[in-house]
Formats: structure tokens, C-alpha cells, sequence
DNA sequence: ATGTCATGATAAC
DNA sequence: TTATCCTGACATA
């Protein structure tokens, strides 16, 4: 499920694999047309902001002074950027292929693969919010933003300008977790409140850039289908009071509460 | 075998 | 608010 978990994952994986080597780079289905840019080229490192992964080449041109070349992909719902045998044959669906000596990543079904330039990056950053697994441990922007909205906290955990890697899993998980009803204003919640949710954010966070998959349930370890790992999303009981989990629409996507344990729409204090 | 929905985001109305 | 893009898992027939 690509959420920021997974995005900043990946960006640790592929510098494990690739930094500082210099890579076969090609495009088997042939839509990304700039790749031949990269071929051959160093990559020094990946990174992420939120559900946006970067990954910066040292390109180095004839007679010109070595450049960083940065490209820009967003998975979206449907891309995969996954670790490969190195025998395998690409199929014609590979956006991206990297191929060091020993490792092998294929890229398929991105809403974005492009190379981007300084600005182009620079409005990317400033377009998205502070990411809980990045910034510091309070977002007084992310606060600010909340504090004057009346906007719901669904709609809201879910905008990208304000909590940067948050998806629909994770507003689901986060929200049960707090006991925040899913309708409740933004300005409505009081700070200590706030605080504790972005605490809670980058904790489920960071355990989902550990176990590579989103896991809110303490004990669980994922390894088995049957132990879930999530509290309210796509759940049909609540596994603390037992009672049906409702589903509605928040902002445009499928949103799972607890009525008992996320009651209140109203004023909320930590 | 075919249809529906999904972790996301954008463009256009 | 809706349509649209990309792909795969699951449900229904």
C-alpha cells in the first residue's frame, strides 16, 4: 500500500542498493523518453517527501562539470517499484529498470516518472507539507493549518500541503486511535490533541518504514493474514468494543470509524 | 470470463 | 463534483 511508509522505504532501500554506483538505467515499455540521460550515470542518492520519491544521478556530459540529475516518481494506486532477480527479463510494462552489478529495480505503473530541475523540485516542496517522518516532531505549519480550518479531520489528514504521506489507510488508523470522529472541524481540535496526532503519525510511520507494511495494532506482527494489523480500515468489527465499524465517504474516499470509540464530533482536548 | 473496487492525484466543468 | 489515467486483486457469474 503506498503510503509515506512506503515511499520512504523504497528511497532507503534503493541508496542501500545503488548509492554511489554507477547504473545500467532503461525504460522497457519506452514512456520514460529521457531516461537515456541516466544510463551509465552514478547514483548518489533517493529520497522522499510524503508519497513523492526522488532519486538523484551525478550525470557527467562531455566537457561539462558533473550536474545532479534528480528524477521525480509517484506511484499513485497502481505503481510498484519493486526489487527484481537480476535474470529477470522486463517485461513491456517497466517504466524504469536500474541494474547495478549485483541489484535490479524495476519500476511499473507510476502516475509520474520524469526528470525534474531545481525549480520544478523546489514547487514540489513547496506544494507538499511537512512529512512526520522527516520534519521535526511538531509542525507548527501543520498546526496552523488545522488550528484555522473548518474543514473535517478527514479531509484534512488526507491533504498532502499539510500532512505530507498521510493515505487513506492511515487517517482511518490514526483517527480510531485518537478516538477522533472522522467529522470533526479542524479548528475544533485543541492543540495537546494535535500534538499527540502528529506524535502518533510519524510512530505508525516510522513502524510501517520497519515492517514495509502499515501495521496500527500493537502485537501484530503482519506475518499472518488472520492477525489483523489495522483497527478500523476495511475492518467489520472494532476489536476494542466489538461493535460494527461504519463506513462512509470523507473528502472523496472510503473512511472507516468506530461509532463508540470515536463519538464526538466536538471540541476535543488530548 | 467479466465486473468492480482500490493505497492517489489531476484536469476540467 | 465528475471523469480520467495507470494495474491488480477479488467477487460474481
Amino acid at each position: 500500500m503506498p503510503e509515506g511508509h512506503t515511499i520512504y522505504r523504497l528511497a532507503l532501500d534503493l541508496t542501500r542498493d545503488f548509492a554511489d554506483q554507477s547504473l545500467k538505467v532503461s525504460s522497457p515499455q519506452g514512456r520514460f523518453t529521457s531516461v537515456d540521460v541516466l544510463d551509465g550515470q552514478t547514483l548518489k542518492r533517493a529520497h522522499a517527501i510524503g508519497k513523492h520519491l526522488f532519486i538523484e544521478f551525478e550525470t557527467v556530459e562531455k566537457n561539462a562539470q558533473p550536474a545532479i540529475t534528480c528524477v521525480h516518481i509517484h506511484l499513485g494506486l497502481f505503481g510498484k517499484f519493486k526489487k527484481m532477480p537480476k535474470e529477470r527479463e522486463p517485461s513491456s510494462s517497466v517504466r524504469l529498470r536500474l541494474d547495478s552489478e549485483d541489484s535490479c529495480w524495476q519500476l511499473t505503473g507510476p502516475t509520474a516518472c520524469a526528470l525534474i530541475n531545481a525549480d520544478e523540485f523546489k514547487a514540489l516542496q513547496e506544494r507538499l507539507g511537512a512529512d512526520p517522518l522527516s520534519a521535526a516532531p511538531r509542525s507548527p505549519r501543520a498546526w496552523a493549518k488545522v488550528h484555522a480550518s473548518k474543514r473535517s479531520m478527514g479531509a484534512l489528514l488526507l491533504d498532502q500541503s499539510i500532512f505530507a504521506g498521510i493515505g487513506n489507510v492511515y487517517r482511518a488508523e490514526i483517527l480510531f486511535l485518537l478516538g477522533i470522529h472522522p467529522e470533526m472541524p479542524g479548528n475544533a481540535l485543541a492543540k495537546p490533541l494535535f500534538e499527540k496526532l502528529w506524535k502518533l503519525s510519524r510512530t505508525l510511520l516510522l513502524r510501517g518504514v520497519e515492517a514495509n507494511r502499515i501495521v496500527t495494532v500493537d502485537g501484530a506482527t503482519g506475518r499472518t493474514r488472520k492477525n489483523g494489523t489495522l483497527h478500523a480500515y476495511k475492518q467489520r468489527y472494532c476489536r476494542v468494543c466489538t461493535v460494527p465499524i461504519v463506513k462512509t465517504t470523507n473528502a472523496m474516499r472510503t473512511m472507516y470509524h468506530c461509532p463508540t470509540c470515536q463519538p464526538d464530533r466536538q471540541t476535543k482536548r488530548a
